[in-house]
DNA sequence: CTAATGACTCGTA
DNA sequence: TTACGAGCCATTA
């Protein structure tokens, strides 16, 4: 596979994450993982940096709901506009967490 | 080819 | 609560 088809699936895959509703890292790289076959939440986390600005990175945070660095304050403003249950840090992925198997 | 890097994650202290 | 270390893997140098 491709770097470009790699960046490509990444992004397909935020792009379907639900308004109010957000995906780790980690779980966006374990989804495209059985896609692609091989993913880490570092590269996810690459990609969404060179190529992220194009979809709702909002949607995609840390395992632990923490919003990317530099970008906290524009991603929680974005957050709060959609519904999603924003907590002190971030956003409380226990209830927020989507899943592509939730969304089919 | 080897080494360093990063919007990450998890276990330990 | 913060801090560190090890694992992660495509990209870059």
């Amino acid at each position: 596979m491709t770097p470009d088809e790699y960046v490509e699936a990444v992004l397909d895959l935020v792009e379907r994450i639900p308004p109010g509703r957000v995906m780790s890292y980690g779980a966006v790289a374990d989804a495209l993982a059985a896609r692609s076959g091989r993913a880490s939440a570092r590269l996810v986390g690459s990609i969404m940096a060179r190529h992220g600005g194009a979809v709702p990175w909002h949607r995609v945070v840390t395992a632990s709901g923490r919003l990317p660095p530099g970008h906290e304050r524009e991603a929680r403003a974005r957050l709060r506009a959609e519904g999603a249950p924003l907590r002190g840090e971030g956003v409380d992925v226990r209830s927020a967490g989507w899943s592509p198997e939730e969304g089919m």
